[in-house]
Parts: structure tokens; sequence; C-alpha cells
DNA sequence: TATTATTGTAACAAAATGAGACAATAATTA
DNA sequence: TAATTATTGTCTCATTTTGTTACAATAATA
């Protein structure tokens, strides 16, 4: 870890990181060094420092990107959800010293937020602790450690449940996209097939799109407009 | 404060505790001793404690209500929502130790849970450091310390946002209640008047409620079914 | 110039919601 | 005992939203 740290005790954050690659939904998920541990990414947060800025550093060191758009989703605080056995392994595995690292073993509150970034712009780095940090779609995960697979799920159902009153699609999509790369989202998201007539219509109905040029991909069809959130 | 307290530091929670008086939508709200200054009522967690366990056994204590139920809304994580000050008076009137509770005035990250509850049945009991624990509608409240008004505003977003998915008049209702009152929940929620008719074929649509017998309540007009949820 | 695979929109059907009308009915009053 | 009153339960029709199908427009390619 770098310089002083004066982490608040026994609180942690963890992350859902999405990207949409143009057909699935992904999330990023890290694996411990050698110990065939996988994990959301998360961290601590310090004494003196916001929580959302927190969280927000951890992304962007994860992710390189700068601006990172987030939404909390829950804190979990079972005392349950923590795994010592784990813990130590990781410990282990890293060669860190147990005496010094020892509160990393207790018993953690975490804060789980969502972050929603552009997909190509991503260059994810893995953790001190970690040999890799991976895109999963979100229906091929590993086995997730401790309650991240819980957390996993509810991150996507109140992903679900902002789609339509947050602009999800501004955050998974370059500025300017087509109508059938919108759908594709809301299908990702959703986890269900929509019907091309209708979510035009009703995405247009909303009002909250502008059509720009054509984008002529060379294909023996009509050419699709480009469209940007107002 | 009773035996000995191994809270985790700089955390803590709040809650947001609702009722339905027949006609308005109100909270509990306490008064610290001799400060004037208003607060909803929050606590701490346990090194050894469920998160969820320590906010159902705070609100047990101030309504006396045994069966709580509990939704999470909100962790509230800003540095700027500490107020060393007001912190301090309340100390101060209530002639505690500055150096025994100087934990009380550092950074804190709450998490809000609101709380739905039979109005009917609640006997409010004040706090250590209150003096007194009264019923404010939610629209007359009055100014509140630190960032609790803010938490107000999100509990009751998330209350609106929960009334068709969680059934929210089970818990501010009596077992037994007639369309209109439940009429009258929806509104005090959502603080709109809903169309009588339609919101009557809305909820027998829906297939949640039973129907029992009828109402009669000694006026001169045709009698109420009587219904409950499913 | 015909072919191909989309895209954009129109058209109609079905479902949900808005708005009003009205009969049924518990007391109370004439 | 019969009219009166206020409210309740339900029906009807208008309006809006959504589901479904059809079809013309159009970029490339053959």
């Amino acid at each position: 870890m770098e310089e002083k740290q004066d982490f608040i005790q026994n609180l942690s954050y963890d992350s859902v990181i999405f990207g949409f690659n143009g057909t699935q939904l992904k999330i990023l998920i890290l694996e411990y060094h050698n110990t065939g541990l996988f994990a959301l990414p998360g961290g601590f947060v310090q004494m003196d420092e916001n929580l959302e800025d927190a969280v927000k550093n951890g992304v962007r060191q994860r992710t390189g990107i700068q601006d990172i758009y987030l939404e909390q989703f829950y804190t979990f605080g079972g005392l349950k959800r923590s795994d010592p056995a784990a813990m130590d392994k990781i410990l282990t595995q890293n060669n860190l010293d147990k005496e010094q690292y020892s509160w990393m073993m207790g018993r953690f509150i975490s804060i789980g937020y969502y972050a929603l970034i552009n997909y190509e712009d991503v260059t994810p780095k893995p953790d001190e602790l970690s040999d890799s940090i991976n895109w999963y779609p979100i229906d091929e995960l590993p086995k997730l450690m401790m309650d991240h697979e819980e957390m996993v799920e509810r991150a996507l159902r109140v992903l679900r449940h902002n789609l339509d009153r947050k602009l999800v699609g501004t955050n998974l999509l370059p500025h300017k996209f087509t109508m059938k790369q919108l759908q594709q989202v809301y299908e990702a998201v959703l986890g269900v097939g929509l019907r091309r007539t209708t979510f035009q219509r009703k995405m247009l109905s909303l009002d909250i799109l502008v059509r720009h040029e054509k984008l002529f991909q060379g294909k023996a069809h009509k050419a699709p407009y480009l469209y940007s959130f107002k």
C-alpha cells in the first residue's frame, strides 16, 4: 500500500463495474494472487475522505478512466459475510505480515457501488494483491468469494430498476450510437429481448434523444441514424 | 449507555420511522435535551452485531414494537455531514464527559433505514440523550440537524418507489382495512390525490387483496368491504 | 438493374388508464 | 314507513399506451 493510510476500521466498499461490449453486459472481476479466489474490486475509506471519492478513486485505478459514473446500490452489514479463511489465504499468498494486516481479518460493513463505463476506454489494472482483472459476461461469472455474488445480483437489480429513470445508456455507449445499439444495451441489462418497433417508438417519444447524421457501415442495407442523449 | 459497548468506530445508522394516522404520513423525530436540536433516531453498531439487528433494536426501543419492518434506503458517507458543534452541545447539555465521548465528535458514515409501523401500536420513548420523541407530519417537520432532512427526503423517495413493489400498505395499516384507507395511504405517501374508481379497479386487478365482511361504521351510507393482503 | 438485409414508420389490435354515470345501500329524517 | 343523504361498487365509454404486423425506403452487392 502507499504512504500513510488511516482507514476507517471495519468498513469497506465494493464496486460492480459494468461495461458493454456491443453485445453483452460485462463486469470487472479480479483474481487474487495464487489463490483461485475471484472478487469484486474493493477498498477502504480514509478517515478524511468522502466515501464516494474513495470509491471513485478505486474505480479509476482499476479502469484507467477518470470520469466515473457511480451509483450506490446497497450496504452489506451482516456478520456472516466475513471470510477470515479466505483473507488469511490472500495475505499468505502475498507474503504479507499477518500481524500488520490483522485488521483485514475482522468483520466489515461494505458499501456497494456500481459504475457504468464505456467499455472501449478501459485498460484494466489489477490491484496490489491480484494477478489479473478481467471482463466477465454477467451470466458467465466465476464463483466469487464472500457475498460478492449477492452484490452482483443486487447491483444488477438496481441497475435494471434505474434503466428508465437514470440515463444508463449514456454511460455504457459512445457519445453517438444507433437505435440498435441502444436497444442492445437495454436487452443486455434486462436480460430479455425487446420488440424493435416498440422500442424505437418508445425511445423517440421520450424526447431524450437527438438525431444526427446516418451511419454508413458499408452494409448492403439502409443505414441507421446516429443518436445522442439530449 | 448499557453494559460494555464495543461499537464500530465512525459508523452509525439513522432511522426514518413512518407511521400513518389515517390521514397523514408521519415520522418520529426526537429532540435532544436542552438543545433545540431535532434529529432522526439513530445509533451505532456493535462489533459483533448484524447491521440490521442494530437498527431493528434501536427502532424497537423507540417505538415499543417488536416486529419491525425495515428497508435500507441509502448510506451517507460525506465528510461534511458531521457537525461537531452540535455534538458538543448535546454532550454538554447531557453532562457527558467529552473525553470519554470524544469518539462521537468524529466523522461518521451513516446507513439510513426506514421502518413502517402501525401508528396505533406505538408508544414512543425518547433515547438517553433526548427529552422527547414525537410524530411529525412529513410536510411539517422541524428543522433537523446535520443531513437528516436529506435523509428524510431520500427515505420518502425510496418509499414512494417501493410503493407498488413492496407491500407498503401491510405495514402502515391494521390487518383489515377498507379500500378508502388503502387509498389514503397511497395518497399520503405519494403526496397526490388519486381517482377513486381507478384506484379500486387497479388494486382489485392486482390480485393481492382478500375481501372480508363489510364494515358498518354507523354512517348513513353504504358500508365498505374490509380487505387484507393475501 | 435486381437482390439483400436492414431501418423507419404507418396501421390496426389489444390492453391499460382516465373520467363520468349510476345503481346499491346504511343510517337518518320526515 | 318512505324519502333523504353520503358513500361505495361497478359499469361504460373515451383516451392513451403498448403489442403486432406490414410495408416502403435504402445502402451496398451481384
